[in-house]
RNA sequence: CGGGGCGUAGCGCAGCCUGGUAGCGCGCCUGCCUUGGGCGCAGGAGGCCCCCGGUUCAAAUCCGGGCGCCCCGACCA
């Protein structure tokens, strides 16, 4: 995707929305504040007329479709196909399945009127979808020779949240909930760990953000599933965030919606169901993992632009010069399919717009002006390490080579500072003070017994939460840490360490 | 729902205690000048002071009642 400048008929100068004079508040100070005004200034999202809702502005936007389409991609080529369920759902549905109903009512958004009538069957707003597509494949499913049915769909949801916070949880928020069917409980398994895989993929290769692939406790699985597995990223305060999601549904649902079908020996069988869903809360992961005291850092592949052209000239001759040759490079980088942006409004000065460019997390920034057009050459600026230190000059000819090296630099320069910060700020937990003090600004990754209790017990004690049991646990710390042990909190044996740590 | 903060120009705020012409910075518009890290000068536009009621000759300001938003907790992708 190539983001052109707008059409000719539209060029009026764009407003300074967003770009107020002062500096953003650094992290350290006030990571929440830090975390606001970026999102406002980067115009990602704004807040709507209703509480706890959003306006995904457009760059907020073509960056979720970036995300769309690496997930939309990976989908297609694990042999799901994109569908489409309604918005609107019997209140019935919901309270088919006992442990769904408890955990979705408390948030569930009811219609009582439509068109001036009451209804004779109140309507929800889908929290989620598993209910209407297990009425629906009850009706489609009739033999193994239906299954699998692997469905996916990008929409939104509506959840009546408490505390709102742009992106991280927003009453509506938009997603892709992927959901199928399987013949055999193996079959369903191995589904919801492919799933689980390929969010984790996404989020190494294409967001730069690492991710710990794990099993969540019961008190933290999905309402109605029989496994809930996450990737669960540390942010750039130490907090845990619930960054994707792979449900195995045992035959919950299946029993519930009466999802049937007939096997080889002519026996009914229950299918075997799963769902995952990842949302646009990722946006929010990669402000926090990325992003630092300038603003906005877009890792490289997900950028809406990953270069721009910043003109620089004093008068009506360099002005042509310069954008001549800012035209041209344009071009080559367009054809190098390196996704370019041309700013040309007139009366910024160059440093307003890098100031501005930074904030907006561009990966890359090309530094165009007289000097440089008369040796041929561009300064490069890398967003990973702002100010004057990351620039280096290039010839024009090498640049389409060039950036394309540099955004790919840049991308595992952001991965692995991600991942050195969350080693950085994990500790492997032996005792309960230990405990403690790890959680206070980032991971404890400690052996615990598996029991409801201690984990309750050290939420209250320590606003820490179970995040997940690591499938891989020596890639936690990057080295093998001694498995079993006794319980950080009741000294029982444990089998596995988890991770714990305060959570968005 | 508990605790805290705040509603005055597009945004950020002052004014309120002690009632009397509604102000400042940024942004916006016009022109000139500038442009290699958030240029400058001059002129200009812009207000249901959150809403409703009360007190008063007079309310942004005092009193009563609503509503909304943000932050911190309990619940959650």
């Amino acid at each position: 995707m190539i983001i052109t400048e707008r059409g000719a008929g539209c060029q009026r100068r764009p407003a300074r929305d967003g770009m107020a004079d002062e500096k953003l508040p650094t992290r350290k100070e006030d990571f929440s504040e830090w975390y606001n005004q970026l999102v406002l200034r980067a115009q990602l999202a704004d807040y709507a007329p209703v509480r706890g809702c959003m306006i995904v502005r457009p760059y907020g936007w073509a960056l979720w479709e970036n995300i769309q389409g690496a997930l939309d991609r990976r989908f297609k080529a694990t042999g799901h196909q994109n569908v489409a369920f309604p918005l609107l759902i019997p209140k019935s549905f919901i309270e088919k399945e006992k442990h769904h109903v408890e955990g979705f009512s408390p948030e569930l958004a009811v219609v009582t009127i439509g068109g001036g009538e009451e209804l004779a069957e109140p309507l929800i707003l889908r929290p989620t979808s598993e209910t209407i597509i297990g009425h629906m494949w009850s009706k489609w499913i009739q033999s193994y020779r239906d299954l699998p049915v692997l469905m996916n769909q990008w929409n939104s949801v509506v959840r009546w949240e408490l505390r709102t916070k742009l992106f991280l949880r927003t009453l509506e928020f938009y997603w892709q909930e992927g959901h199928t069917a399987h013949a055999t409980r193996e079959e369903a398994a191995e589904e919801t760990r492919q799933m689980l895989e390929v969010y984790t993929d996404f989020a190494v290769n294409e967001a730069a953000i690492p991710v710990i692939p794990g099993a969540k406790s019961e008190a933290e699985k999905f309402a109605g599933a029989d496994i809930t597995y996450s990737i669960e990223a540390m942010m750039g305060d130490g907090k845990a965030l619930q960054a994707g999601t792979s449900h195995f549904l045992g035959q919950n649902f299946a029993q519930a919606f009466d999802v049937k079908y007939l096997d080889q020996n002519g026996a009914l069988q229950h299918c075997w169901t799963t769902s995952w869903g990842l949302s646009t809360r990722f946006i929010g992961a990669i402000i926090m993992v990325h992003g630092d005291d300038q603003g906005l850092v877009l890792p490289p592949r997900l950028a809406p632009i990953q270069a721009v052209i910043v003109p620089i000239y004093k008068n009506d001759e360099e002005k042509s010069s310069v954008l001549k040759a800012a035209k041209e490079l344009k071009a080559q980088l367009a054809k190098a399919e390196i996704r370019v942006h041309l700013d040309e409004r007139e009366g910024f000065s160059p440093g307003w717009k890098f100031n501005d460019w930074e904030m907006r997390g561009v990966p890359v920034r090309v530094e165009l002006g007289p000097k440089d057009v008369a040796k041929q050459a561009a300064m490069l600026a890398r967003r990973d390490r702002p100010g004057k230190e990351g620039k280096v000059s290039a010839s024009l000819a090498d640049l389409p080579t060039a950036i394309g090296k540099l955004l790919e630099e840049i991308h595992q320069s952001l991965h692995d500072r991600a991942l050195a910060f969350r080693r950085a700020n994990t500790q492997a937990a032996a005792s309960y003070d230990e405990f403690k003090q790890a959680v206070e600004n980032g991971f404890a990754f400690a052996p615990w017994c598996g029991s409801g209790e201690c984990e309750a017990k050290i939420k209250e004690e320590t606003r820490a939460t179970m995040r997940c049991i690591p499938l891989d646990q020596a890639a936690v710390l990057g080295r093998e840490i001694a498995s079993g042990g006794a319980c950080v909190y009741c000294g029982k044996a444990a089998k596995d360490r988890a991770v714990f740590g305060r959570a968005y």
